[in-house]
DNA sequence: CGATTCCTTGAAGGTTGTCAACGTTGGTGG
DNA sequence: CCACCAACGTTGACAACCTTCAAGGAATCG
């Protein structure tokens, strides 16, 4: 009857069955920029053992929408396993280290490992709370929201990851992905940079970001600019 | 090595056994406007037998977004069921039956049967693609756009279920909701509204959608507002 | 060191939010 | 039956946020 502690025993030991599978496939070296496109990458799931990528969807508009970032240690493909024509394609962001794996083959296998599926069920609840967040981001707050939002989601999935201690940390992407990810213009995001520059709460510069007020930084995350103070 | 149509007959499998294990749970009557709380809710995921709901987050701000709408047949709460304390709320946009059973108990036994293991996470990729849908929407489109979408995907979801056959159907939200859903406020979606109405591309009137032209619908839903045209 | 990509910045205009007021609807109780 | 109330819908004026467009500067890479 202990639940949770059977629980989180499931997902643990899921975990590690799925990274002993992943590790038996070969890593491919992607360079940054790649699509994930061609034989060896049609219909696969994937474990990206260094590096960033993005899950990318275009427009009829020729606008293009980063719907979700992958960091180390992130498996990336399992919610379009089950269909067969992905409409979204995965872009790196840096070059990066994956290894894959055919989903049609191995999906069933894979859900027929109880402890696994637990594990990948986890996963996909996982990835769809970074959406739930983004969303309601976007929905809701205006563009220094929306960068305080994204800059300190990254900075804590860094830091559960153990790949950063500090608040400073490596931000691959340009002004002009930053906008595809907030759903914003470079020259706005540019300008709000600045802004947040100058206030002192955060310093992105280069691809890098080092955050200097972690508290006003989650204010900023919370509030929507109002046209008068509350 | 019949792979897709092994898959599609796990699917098929799967599904039957969860709508029976739902099926064994005593139906619940929800009224218009109630939230899924209290001990009858609490951690559970949900059949929705009959009626409409959604999933809201309400920010700091006092702002709301409605980051999913769920329509008669959607199975309700398995992205949440892996963690303990949700962050969003469920609430019914009409009355509603829906049948629960206790996650945390149930998940372990659920995902230890391969079909239905598979057919959850197969739900879990539709709400994905349904939230990335929504999300490259408010994103990329403006107001015209992402009400085009909107009621182009109820259409859609209304049909594949065969529950209208018609473009005629009946959407229980209000134009403060429609705002929180697209991101938008409710004073803009009644001006949108009208302009659609005047150029008979859809009429929405008291909670009824009627699509006049289906085909300038799909247009808009890809197209964003130019300043000029192309 | 040439070329490409990215960053930066300004001006102008458009889309949308805010606010306030009023109209409409549906339910309730006298 | 009618008066009342609350929630929802409707509309206009104005301001704010953001986009668009354009151009120049900086950085990176072969």
């Amino acid at each position: 009857m202990n639940d949770p502690v059977r629980l989180r025993d499931e997902l643990v030991l899921g975990r590690r069955r799925l990274r002993t599978i992943f590790s038996s496939a070969s890593p491919r070296l992607l360079e940054a920029g790649e699509l994930f496109v061609g034989a060896d990458f049609s219909n696969r799931i994937y474990y990206l053992r260094a590096g960033w990528a993005c899950q990318i969807r275009d427009l009829a508009n020729s606008r293009r929408a980063i719907l979700d970032v992958y960091l180390p240690g992130d498996v990336i493909g399992i919610d379009t396993a089950v269909r067969a024509r992905p409409l979204e394609h995965i872009l790196t962001l840096t070059p990066a280290i994956v290894a894959g794996i055919l989903a049609e083959d191995a999906l069933i296998e894979l859900m027929a490992d109880p402890p696994i599926a637990l594990y990948i069920t986890c996963l996909l609840g996982q990835r769809q709370r970074r959406m739930d967040r983004l969303l309601a981001a976007i929905s809701c707050l205006d563009a220094r929201g929306r960068l305080a939002i994204m800059l300190l989601d990254f900075y804590k999935r860094l830091r559960r990851r153990k790949l950063i201690s500090a608040p400073i940390y490596n931000l691959p992407l340009t002004q002009v992905q930053i906008g595809n990810y907030l759903g914003l213009t470079a020259a706005h995001i540019n300008r709000v940079l600045r802004s947040l520059r100058s206030e002192q709460i955060v310093n992105v510069e280069k691809h890098s970001v080092i955050i200097l007020n972690l508290e006003r930084l989650a204010i900023l995350a919370q509030k929507r600019a109002a046209t008068r103070p509350l």
